[in-house]
DNA sequence: GCAAATTTGTTCGTATGTATT
DNA sequence: CAATACATACGAACAAATTTG
C-alpha cells in the first residue's frame, strides 16, 4: 500500500460518487460511520473528506452532514457579435453579454456611480494617463435571483464633459450605454477586444457568489475594451470588467457566418 | 476570538506576504518554528499552512520547506480572426490559437491518431450521429519546453474518404489542416463557434501540466467548431478540443476593427 | 555513496466547541 | 434542552523526502 490510508479511502467514495451509488445530493455516511466502515482514526477519515471537498466533489455542513455536491445547469454567455444584428452580443441592457434565457429571467440592481483614478491597466486600456479621473458604474447582477455577475465599467470622464451625464446618474440606462453615447455624442463602437483570465476570488466577490470560503471556486473575469473610430485610428472608450464564478459559467463566442442552431 | 486560531495565523502569514516582507519564493519558517512564535501546536499551523496552500499563496515541499509561490508570467493566446489576415486567429500550425510570442519558441509533439466514435456532445457539434466513426488528432504543446495546452481535433472519417488522407498519418501537417483540407478538399472554414468553460484536471491533465495534486489549479477548455459552406448553409467539418492550465494562460479575443497595439 | 539531520506527510488518540435538528 | 455531526485544537509517534556533512 504505497498509497495512504486516506487517499484510498478518498477514492473508495469517488468511486462510490461516479458509479452513481452515491447520486448528487446524497448524505455520506457520518464520520463516525465511515470510522467503523474504514478501521480508521476520524482524523484520518476527515482527510480522506477534505480530499474530496477540495476537488469540489462532496461538501460538508456542520450538523447536518457531508452530501455529494449537486452540479448545476451552467449558464451560457454569448460573448460575441452576431455579425447581422450589431456588434457585441446584446449590449442593450448587459454591457458585455447575453445570456441563453429559456424562462429565466436577468435582473440587476441600479448601479453604483464612482469616480476613480485610473491605474496602470486601465490606463493603458483606455489610453489615458495614469491617475486620470474615471467615472466607474458597478452593477451586480442576477439570473432568477441567484447572484450571476458582477460587472464595473469605466469611462473617461471627459464623455461626461461632452455631455453624457446620464453616466453620473445611479439610475440604469435601459436602452444600454452604448446606445446612449451613440444617440448623445454620436459615438460609435467599431470593435472591442475582450480579455479572458481565470483567477481567485477577492473577499467581496465571494461574498457576493456566495462561494465556499475555501479557494476551490475560481472567478472569470472578461474584461472588454470597447473602441470608437478617431481621426488617427481606433480609440478605446470603454473598459468594462464582469466576473463569473468559474463553476456555473460557461461562454460562446462565434466568429463569421454561424449556424443558428448554436448551443451545447 | 470569533475567529479560528488557525485563521488567524494564516491571515497574519498572508499580510507578510501581501506586505513583500515575504517575497515570492521566500522560504516561511519550518513548522515547529511557527510552532513557537504562534504558540500554537503543530497540527494547527499545518491548518494556516494549508489555508493559505488551498488559495495557491504558498507551496509545501517535502523535506525542504514551505515557500511563497511565485507567480508565472502568463501567456496570452489571440482566440480571434484578424480581419485582414484570414479566419481563425493563426490557424497556421495551432489549429486553435497563436501565442504572443516573443523570443518564446512553441513547439508541439508529433500528434497521436485515432478512430474514435462521437460521443453525443461530438456528434451534435459535428452534426453526425451519435457513434460515428472520427479521426482524432491529439497533440501536446510546449512554450520553451513548458507544457502550454493539450490539443485534440476531430474530423468526420468521410474528409478521408473524399482524400484527406494525410489526416490519418501520425506526422504533423506543417501548413495547417485548415489549409490542408483547402488544397485537397477545397474546404474553406467560413467560421467557428469557440465554447470556453473551466473545470478541474483530470489526472492525465495534471501530470502532463505537472499541476499539483490539490485540486487548487483548473483547466481552461476551448472547444472549437469550425464551419464550412454547404448547400443548405453552414456545415461543421472540425472540433478541436484545447486544454490550458488556468493560473498561466489567458486569452484575448478581438472583433472587427481593432488597434494594432494589443495587449495588456 | 552513505549516514545524519532537517522538514514536511501520515496516522493515531483525545477533548472541546459550534451548528443543526 | 438534548442529540447529532462537523470544526477546532492539543499531543505524540513514525514515515518519507531532501539536504548536509
Amino acid at each position: 500500500m504505497a498509497e495512504p490510508m486516506y487517499w484510498q479511502i478518498a477514492q473508495a467514495l469517488r468511486q462510490e460518487i461516479d458509479s452513481g451509488e452515491l447520486r448528487p445530493g446524497a448524505k455520506l455516511p457520518t464520520e463516525l460511520e465511515l470510522r467503523e466502515r474504514y478501521n480508521a482514526s476520524r482524523n484520518t477519515i476527515r482527510d480522506a473528506v477534505k480530499w474530496l471537498a477540495s476537488r469540489a466533489l462532496i461538501e460538508t455542513r456542520p450538523g447536518q452532514g457531508t452530501f455529494v455536491v449537486e452540479r448545476l445547469a451552467p449558464f451560457i454567455t454569448i460573448l460575441s457579435a452576431d455579425a447581422e444584428t450589431g456588434l457585441g452580443g446584446g449590449e442593450g441592457n448587459a454591457a458585455l453579454s447575453e445570456i441563453i434565457a429559456i424562462g429565466l429571467t436577468p435582473a440587476a440592481d441600479p448601479p453604483d456611480v464612482g469616480i476613480k483614478r485610473a491605474d496602470r491597466v486601465l490606463a493603458e486600456q483606455l489610453s489615458v494617463d495614469e491617475g486620470a479621473q474615471l467615472v466607474s458604474r458597478y452593477q451586480p447582477r442576477y439570473i432568477d435571483g441567484i447572484p450571476w455577475s458582477m460587472q464595473t465599467s469605466f469611462y473617461p470622464m471627459n464623455l461626461v464633459t461632452k455631455g453624457a451625464d446620464r453616466l453620473l446618474e445611479a439610475a440604469d440606462i435601459p436602452e444600454g450605454v452604448i446606445a446612449y453615447l451613440k444617440e448623445q455624442l454620436g459615438l460609435v463602437q467599431v470593435g472591442y477586444r475582450d480579455w479572458i483570465l481565470v483567477r481567485l476570488p477577492t473577499e467581496a466577490e465571494a461574498m457576493f457568489f456566495r462561494l465556499p470560503d475555501d479557494g476551490r471556486v475560481s472567478v472569470v473575469v472578461i474584461c472588454r475594451t470597447g473602441y470608437s473610430d478617431g481621426p488617427d485610428g481606433p480609440v478605446p472608450f470603454r473598459v468594462t470588467m464582469s466576473i463569473f464564478p468559474a463553476d456555473r459559467n460557461q461562454f460562446v463566442i462565434t466568429s463569421a457566418h454561424h449556424p443558428p442552431e448554436a448551443d451545447g
